[in-house]
DNA sequence: CTGTTAGCGCATTCAA
DNA sequence: TTGAATGCGCTAACAG
């Protein structure tokens, strides 16, 4: 029995080894391993006649198996809530470019229509070697309690939790910056749209509206709550009509919802800007086809990935995590839905 | 020597294996796997401890491990070109979520700034049981052949490779069908605008337009090959507007080419449908939004995620592959941009 | 420069 | 109902 070979191999191309293409080659499979990690020396034949048969046989490593020996996945997780509008791909685009070029691939999970969303993070974090997860909702509380600090997290977009590293774009700042700029405009009755709860990045963009308020001494009204999806926009845009919600002004959640209020405005015959101004965040492609183009806030989205991807490379590396949340700037983009002359 | 164990395991609970569960639990680490895999039948108390162990140590199994012994990844691959645009985005939605009820992961690959894709495509084949790939381009050539056959694979919306399983949605009678609704406006100098041999879809949508002209006896003229970028779109209205091209109609690759084009019309002061019409393809957000409304055709592109899907894992379940390329159908969106009248 | 060997952590026979 | 033993395919010392 004693050294007896103890992987008979098939001549079988589907399902070639290590073993299979040691043989092939003449060589053992240390050998094998050497030329396709490129590690140690070998000779420039030994090499060749590997590669050669590594070409036969038509070879394809099993990642678990070296992922067993050398301990790590070399993949990375991303959660995202789902993929409508053009933020998510951004940002799945930058952290899927940065993760490749670090050597990773990246797994990614939807929890849109997820029913047990800790059950899949647990899953999830079976097969890579950390995660970044977006902030929106309940998802990063959720995510860190299924893993319980077990993989290196990064949070992007969402409210910092103890001792989770974190990423996001300003957006107190440039909403208050945003919302002086209507109030500049003369317009006095101005309404937030979107629900400060329903995600951090929006709580802060209200914060930015209450305080541009507040520094003219102005009263800010309630926010209109309601979620952000483009559907809501025609009912905003209703109440508005049936004169239930009142305003000159209208600091918007996001695009999708301002896009979605200004057309409907203006199928109903109201003039935007001229009788409501309305301005969004994101600057999505549509915000510069629409008449008038839409006022709103650029985010470096895809940077945020770009860094999300970076942050959880280092961490598996062994690196400190950087508790204080790195912030990205933004930049408001004036166009004509403000009340801004047109070109 | 003889039987000591192995796995001497820390305490730390980091690094918790099934070696650490099993001890802490008092059992072997058959019954471990037995309760955490809900096979074979075990005692309630055991399997109590056993859950009660996996608590403590916060054990999270490492999937690696997992698949080399049951020798399945339990992951699919999806290589897309990019992200732009909500198509690929839909399509990974519908991809994720059925994969995800199969109970598999998704490594997702973009093929954007890749240097060496076919080296990209091996890493990626490395981790996954199959993999589904976009048709636009060179791409799935690259992946069957870095492949080898070695997985399954799936084109989607692509040219049908031999012996590949392939899922579409339909192209040539819904473009012929648009271009005939041109037609019937009036319009008799029709011009295609992007490049049908950039995608397998588009030279399918450029033939249902060509087909259409052949119907009427007309001769169709030859398409302005431009790459279907939003930037495009600008040049190629200039060369309109420059009197450099000439048209009272414009059947446009996608709905991105013809918002841009669209709309540098309108900015020069030429009436769109007036003067010249355009339509699209892929009903994308802001084809609702501008005005006219842009007349497109919308695919069901999430549908085909969820098909490539389930292909691929019917595949690795060992079915046979379907050669017959599924053909999904498609439908004709009728907005003011051909020449309806707008409501 | 090359080969031997010992795990990596899990699923899974086969006995008991 | 449980445990002991084996191997999945690969990497990485360690020898030679």
């Amino acid at each position: 029995m004693a050294t007896a070979r103890k992987h008979p191999d098939g001549a079988a191309s589907a399902g070639a080894t290590i073993y299979s293409v040691a043989e092939r080659a003449g060589v053992s499979i240390a050998t094998v391993s050497r030329v396709l990690q490129g590690a140690g020396t070998v000779s420039t034949t030994t090499a060749q006649k590997v590669l050669d048969a590594v070409d036969q046989l038509n070879y394809v490593p099993l990642g678990a198996a070296r992922s067993l020996a050398v301990r790590h996945h070399e993949a990375h997780g991303l959660v995202l809530p789902e993929l409508t509008g053009p933020y998510y791909s951004e940002l799945l685009m930058g952290f899927e470019s940065r993760a490749a070029e670090l050597g990773q691939s990246v797994t990614l999970m939807l929890a849109d229509g997820k029913a047990d969303l800790a059950r899949a993070v647990r899953q999830l974090a079976t097969r890579v070697d950390a995660i970044a997860v977006l902030g929106s909702a309940a998802m990063p509380p959720a995510v860190a309690r299924a893993l319980h600090g077990q993989k290196p997290v990064v949070i992007i977009a969402g409210t910092p939790q103890e001792g989770i590293e974190s990423v996001r774009a300003e957006n107190a700042h440039s909403a208050e910056q945003l919302t002086e700029h209507v109030l500049a405009h003369g317009r006095t009755r101005l309404l937030f749209v979107g629900d400060p709860e329903g995600a951090p990045d929006i709580a802060e963009r209200h914060a930015g509206f209450v305080n541009a308020h507040r520094a003219r001494r102005l009263e800010p009204a309630a926010p209109v709550r309601v979620p952000f999806r483009e559907g809501e926009g025609a009912a905003v845009a209703e109440r508005i009509l049936a004169g239930e919600i009142e305003a000159d002004a209208l600091v918007c959640a996001n695009d999708e919802l301002a896009l979605a209020i200004m057309s409907h405005l203006q199928d109903a015959g109201r003039d935007v800007p001229g009788e409501i101004a309305v301005v969004g965040w994101d600057d999505v492609m549509t915000s510069r086809y629409v008449r008038p183009g839409l006022t709103t806030v650029r985010q470096p989205v895809r940077e945020l990935g770009v860094l999300a991807a970076e942050r959880l490379h280092q961490r598996v590396a062994g690196g400190q995590p950087r508790l204080e949340p790195q912030i990205l700037p933004t930049e408001v983009v004036i166009r004509g839905s403000c009340g801004c002359p047109t070109r």
